[in-house]
DNA sequence: AATTCGGGGAT
DNA sequence: ATCCCAGAATT
């Protein structure tokens, strides 16, 4: 019966996918307990403290982050203290940090969370998403850390680290790869010890599984993982497309004919595709060909003033 | 989907 | 020099 045999093959392969994920659960839960580095915010499972932690840590990287950590929480030791503070002490601490929005927000936040939860850092995953400055990687967090719910997570170290174990082609900017990282990121969650999991994924990322020459000898779970076996550590996660940014050199020319304007509308080929635009030229090259071919144009364009205006 | 926000660490 | 960092919000 060909549909037994299905099912077989099914069953199978779900004990293999079933026994690879309680096998990486537990190498990677091991390891950590072993080489966690001792970080202050991983000394309390206060959800303030968590949460200030991870906002601190958006885009930042941990040795940059703790000496703000322990003044801004010796300052304002509990979400009462900082709701009370005035917007330019708060900014005062975060001299330096950058991304100066998340300190505004992070003030915003804790005057929410004494007036619309009594004081009392929310628990529930909507709540805590709609909070300014928290989008679902910081949510995941906090409450996987502080509560030790099973929320996934998803940022730059188990992006790459999660790629590497599946071998994964997609690119992780795009919305689909993203989708199936976030995914495979809820399917390996153990039951308990959450946080320690999630926390024990990113200090893999960052100190085992790091971008360039990731230490594959040292990793805990290299013999699970497919980049490894492959040996294409250096092909994935694939290398981010960087926005080249160009330094143009450009004039426009507007001619005026009583209170109207002249413009063009601009080719489907080039840059403002079918958008209206005074004359334009790039003036890199500003030799008296140029200027000739410039002034043949807008000579051009003016003698059609009434056919081209609008 | 692409940009913006930033200062500093790692290579 | 260049890449990258415990992302979120906006357009």
């Amino acid at each position: 019966m060909p549909e037994v045999v299905q099912e077989d093959q099914a069953q199978s392969l779900g004990r293999k996918a079933s026994y690879w994920r309680q096998a990486l659960r537990r190498r990677v839960l091991n390891w950590f307990g072993a080489h966690a580095r001792d970080l202050p915010w991983r000394r309390t499972s206060d959800p303030y403290r968590v949460w200030v932690s991870e906002v601190m840590l958006q885009q930042t990287q941990v040795a940059t982050v703790v000496s703000y950590y322990e003044r801004f929480v010796a300052r304002f030791p509990n979400v009462e203290t900082l709701a009370r503070a005035n917007e330019r002490e708060v900014l005062k601490l975060w001299e330096g940090l950058g991304y100066y929005r998340r300190a505004r927000q992070l003030h915003r936040t804790a005057k929410q969370v004494v007036e619309n939860h009594g004081g009392e850092f929310p628990s529930d995953f909507e709540s805590v998403l709609s909070l300014p400055g928290i989008g679902r990687y910081t949510a995941g967090a906090i409450l996987s850390i502080a509560f030790d719910q099973r929320h996934p997570i998803l940022e730059a170290n188990t992006i790459r680290l999660l790629s590497r174990l599946v071998a994964s082609r997609e690119d992780p900017a795009s919305s689909a790869g993203t989708n199936s990282l976030w995914r495979l990121a809820e399917d390996l969650l153990p039951r308990k010890k959450v946080g320690d999991f999630n926390q024990a994924l990113m200090e893999l990322g960052s100190e085992i599984c790091s971008p360039r020459s990731p230490k594959c000898a040292e990793c805990p779970v290299s013999n699970l993982c497919e980049v490894n076996r492959l040996g294409l550590q250096t092909e994935i996660p694939a290398a981010k497309t960087k926005t080249n940014y160009e330094n143009v050199n450009e004039v426009a020319v507007v001619v005026w004919r009583g209170n109207r304007v002249l413009l063009r509308q601009c080719r489907e080929d080039e840059r403002w595709a079918g958008l209206w635009d005074f004359l334009r030229f790039g003036v890199s090259d500003s030799g008296n060909r140029r200027r000739t071919f410039i002034a043949k144009t807008v000579a051009d364009w003016t003698g059609g003033f009434d056919r081209h205006h609008r």
